[in-house]
DNA sequence: GTGGATGCAAACTCTTTGCACCTTG
DNA sequence: CAAGGTGCAAAGAGTTTGCATCCAC
């Protein structure tokens, strides 16, 4: 049976508190906070226990290292802003995607990965930009 | 300027005929049939320079080491078979997608990532289920 | 002949694991 | 107090790099 350790909890809670999903690093830093003799062995070997028994959520994006995100939510697909590098979730999803499918292929399951800017970023550029025109 | 080694030419040959992206790994396997001295390292060394120069692209699937393929197809996107693991190209695209960002966001690329069974897996599995009901 | 390319081994990064000690129930 | 959890350090996997040697031009 699993034990509720400081340092569980404030994995668990770094998560919650987070929005978005988080890298190991991520989340060591932020749980620290709460039990700082945290280490990175710890969070690993957690979220891969909270993984299996379906209480996290891995995810993968293309090329990058495997984040974590609270399980639970509906359906959903990913955004990468290409300036912070975080993630965010995005709601809804694309249809007609085994209209692609070569013949002979079938399909069980898919992945959306956006890239652009969040908000944060896109309101900081077009703050840099208005004071170029500025000065 | 870059010269044309055994070693490069054997590379872009295993490449071009795979008809699929590769790992470092199965290039290294293939282009060893023509260039038996072929070190991994070197593998890593001309992809790299090869993506730099335009002649390869990177393909990154989500939880996936990074694959190669030769440049110059048009927009597509990826399948992975569950059974065999093998990427395949898919062309075409879904539609919509920004539709589903959040306020304040932008897009400016996507990736979409299928998952399912090859035509070779399909046809391996329908084959031993009409085995298993013969008998 | 010379500069780029190669092969090897060592270095690096990210993740996992062994082990002694600690803590929860 | 026993079983599970933790921290540390070492081990692994995948990729990169330093360096002496090699070879394409």
């Amino acid at each position: 049976m699993e034990r509720n350790t400081r340092q569980r909890t404030a994995i668990a809670k770094a998560l919650r508190e987070a929005g978005r999903p988080l890298l190991p690093h991520e989340i060591l830093e932020q749980a620290r906070v709460v039990a700082p003799t945290l280490s990175l062995a710890t969070v690993y070997r957690n979220l891969k226990q909270l993984v299996d028994d379906g209480t996290l959520h891995l995810v993968h994006l293309p090329g990058e290292a495997a984040r974590f995100e609270p399980a639970g939510g509906v359906h959903h697909h990913h955004f990468q802003c290409r300036h912070c590098e975080r993630v965010y979730d995005v709601l809804g999803c694309a249809d007609h995607l085994d209209a692609m499918l070569p013949r002979g292929f079938t399909v069980d399951d898919h992945e959306i990965t956006l890239y652009g800017r969040c908000a944060d970023c896109q309101r900081r550029a077009r703050r840099v930009a208005a004071a170029q025109r500025r000065s």
